[in-house]
DNA sequence: GAATGTGAAGGTTTTCACAGCA
DNA sequence: TGCTGTGAAAACCTTCACATTC
């Protein structure tokens, strides 16, 4: 089994996400094994693509049979760090925030929203699915002492950077930015960005580009 | 000037979009020349990159000088169809529909929420930022009647499915799923998938292999 | 002198194709 | 026979480096 000597790209890691999703489903049907191509159809991908991916982590499969449907999502989740409980903190509770504080697939997931933060004085001190809106003036302080792992910001784009340094200076090492501004961080904080703004856009030139 | 001959990456579609940002931000400042270098520095790229990008499409700077900031902004709009409405129909008003319906800046980048649908009857007649919830019954023709360009949908995975089936019939070609399943879209259809959790497992990902 | 535009080089990711194993 | 695991080839994307232009 290889241990991981080579860094494996950002597209491997997002179809192992996807890979894990299929063998969930798999696994709710009753599916027992699945080859490498039938788990390439169900999300547009290539055979090789699937083998290739998983033989960076391993080994899991049986020549001539496929893959075991329930050991491969096992052994997926523990790649990923899915067969865990992740802290997280939401700051901001507007649109997209309480959204995104209601969104039940996250705890599906593992990802337990226990900070909520805003710096509206009507929100803080409200409930928001259990949890009380705390001041975003706690922010680093709390983060410490809740043992927060992954923070997501979900305010404006004025208030983002500042938000950030804060996490950071908390010892955050992961934020997922749904503000449509560009955040600074340190090498050693892994930042990755939601802009809806930008998917739109990305429809909008492949409908005005479609005839070439 | 190149008549885009090539095709063009999804990722420098992605840094377009990138540009285009900073060019508004820039523009908003006054100044009117930015060189590839500094471009690039704002959002950690290189020059290089930042001017193959640019040079797919044309050439658009001056040597010794760089490029002309309003110019360069309304090329890139031309290119992303950013200088035109789009009419956008949103599907499902839940937690993540509702959020998007508020989204302000889909307004401000040309992105004109135009309907609203819904299966809730307790939705369906009631009035979101002005715009009516209509029965998700309507989808079809609707998009149709009214020259939809763009479909979000913001429904659970069950019935995600047959919500794109319906657009795709209405002649929709492109759609934004936030729908935690993958969509099966014929090969004129451009779909982009935007997933929450996705997200947080990259982050999980990386916090799960920091020491490699 | 300063910075673009772009072939060529370098690096990364995907696909191919087949040996090897159940 | 069927399907994995994987080097090698192909395709793709990024960076380099420099001629070119202002």
């Amino acid at each position: 089994m290889p241990a991981q000597l080579k860094k494996i790209s950002e597209s491997t890691i997002h179809r192992l996400s996807i890979y894990y999703r299929a063998l969930a489903a798999l696994e709710k049907e009753n599916r027992t094994t699945i080859s490498s191509k039938e788990l390439a159809k169900r999300d547009k991908l290539t055979p090789a693509q699937v083998r290739k991916d998983l033989s960076f982590f391993g080994s899991f499969g049986t020549r001539g049979l496929g893959y075991p449907v329930v050991e491969l999502r096992n052994r997926i989740a523990e790649i990923m760090g899915l067969n865990r409980l992740w802290n997280v903190a939401l700051v901001g509770v507007g649109n997209i925030g309480s959204a995104l504080a209601q969104y039940k697939e996250f705890a599906k997931q593992g990802f337990n929203i226990k900070l909520i933060f805003d710096n509206d004085l009507r929100k803080i001190g409200s409930n928001h699915k259990g949890i009380i809106v705390s001041d975003v003036r706690n922010l680093k302080s709390m983060v410490v002492s809740e043992n927060i792992d992954i923070v997501i910001i979900a305010v404006p784009a004025a208030s983002a950077q500042a938000v950030c340094d804060e996490v950071v200076a908390g010892g955050i090492k992961a934020i997922l930015n749904f503000a449509p501004i560009n955040l600074k961080v340190p090498d050693d904080v892994v930042l990755r960005n939601q802009n809806m703004c930008i998917e739109l856009e990305h429809l909008a030139f492949a409908l005005n580009n479609k005839n070439r």
